[in-house]
DNA sequence: CGACGCATTGATTGGATTCAACTAAGGTGG
DNA sequence: CCACCTTAGTTGAATCCAATCAATGCGTCG
């Protein structure tokens, strides 16, 4: 049950047997916990063995120089921190556990297998190589051509989309962990910013935040608000 | 000579048998000529090829519904437009030729025999992926948490670094058809605002720009100016 | 209880946008 | 060959979105 948000996920874009499900379930044999706020991968850290989330969140952030922070990935179950870092030498940016994260500590020789000896597997991880790179491109639009309002609606339908695909959104209903703070960093705005342009999705009826969840009120409108289009995360074109 | 620019750039990473230059040679077979401020992949186009940059400069781009342009990444001679794209229905993003281009259409078919039957080639290819991976990265660091001074030096910098490793740049000097217009939408500015920065970096005399060319006067006082690290690049570790 | 993390609010400042005009360079056609 | 038009770059002035500075509320945990 280690790799079940993995599997569910990869089940979007393939077909799983047996076979499969026990050579996933194989990966995440090795786990370990990390606690919230300590990094579960640091800047210059030597790439040992690639690491996957089994649970909880975690964020991919860079320092800079100034001080300031950004966020540039969210990191949730099923999400693999450091997928190909095997081929460098060492981390060129830090992980750090937003919650208490289970997680675990994959051997390259593991991965190896998988790949070369499955092909439906293989396909399935660059699918999912593709879907972050396409996230990623998503997240310099938002912060370079979008204003507060549209930049907090977009990623929250982000959210709610990979959150979905997980299976962990209930009634347009989830867990959101973040604070005000970390979502400012992610959106490249400041938490005071960050703050009222919320209580402005409050107040016009599309969301409801706070205590550690999120429940989106008319996804519709969310969209519409954010610019969001879902297509990039390419789930339904890709035939099983 | 048509794989010339990928060659150099792959030998940054991994020494090449003449085999492999075979190979490379293979995949440029095919080729075409695109025409500047011409489409050269639009949005929603089917997968059918993977295309490569034999010769000039071209820009991965998103248009949004109020009309903004973001700009997610220029693509150089020996780059990837879309590398694993043979895996996705259509294309989230357009490609832009923002010179005349000249452009390698691949058979996945090759590609598919590379990936399988040439270790060496596979990681070097894989590397070219995370490279990008790495770029991209840094342009959502660059647009959310540097200001128009600090983006404008960091871009020039990658630039600069990116073209040195296809061996483009003389004394620090090198082409850039760039007009401010694309150089605004690539760092989320306006045009006006660009060119206001564009003209402090001369005063303080770090680089000398115009006529479709740049030449860095003081690369180590850019680097400073943009927070620029080139270890991202992942160029010198890389054991060979 | 006091300290700390997080959310909230107000007042002020400033970086960047917007709108608009104008110059310079290049290409085209009559 | 010059009048015209387009494209790119530059400049000024007004405006605005978001940052900054600062203070407060509020709950939790040691």
């Amino acid at each position: 049950v280690g790799a079940s948000a993995l599997v569910t996920k990869l089940q979007a874009f393939v077909d799983l047997d047996r076979h499969d499900l026990a050579q996933l379930e194989q990966l995440s044999r090795q786990a370990g916990t990390v606690k919230a706020k300590h990094d579960l991968i640091s800047e210059g850290d030597p790439a040992e063995h690639v690491h996957l989330m089994i649970d909880g969140w975690a964020a991919r952030y860079k320092l800079l120089s100034n001080g300031k922070r950004q966020i540039m990935a969210f990191l949730l179950p099923g999400d693999f921190c450091d997928l190909h870092v095997a081929l460098l030498g060492q981390m060129d940016h830090g992980i750090i556990a937003l919650t208490e994260c289970k997680v675990a500590y994959v051997e390259s020789s593991d991965l190896d297998d998988l790949i070369f000896n499955n092909d439906r597997l293989t396909r399935a991880l660059w699918w999912v190589t593709l879907q972050d790179e396409a996230v990623l491109r998503r997240w310099v639009v938002n912060v370079g051509r979008r204003d507060a309002y549209e930049r907090i609606a977009h990623i929250f339908c982000e959210i709610h989309a990979r959150m979905t695909l997980i299976g962990r959104v209930d009634d347009d209903r989830l867990t959101l962990p973040l604070t005000q703070d970390e979502l400012a960093d992610a959106t490249g705005l400041t938490a005071v910013h960050t703050n009222r342009t919320l209580q402005r999705l409050r107040q016009e009826n599309l969301i409801e935040i706070g205590g550690g969840s999120l429940r989106i009120l008319d996804v519709n409108a969310l969209r519409e608000a954010g610019g969001f289009d879902p297509k990039y995360l390419h789930v339904q074109q890709c035939g099983r």
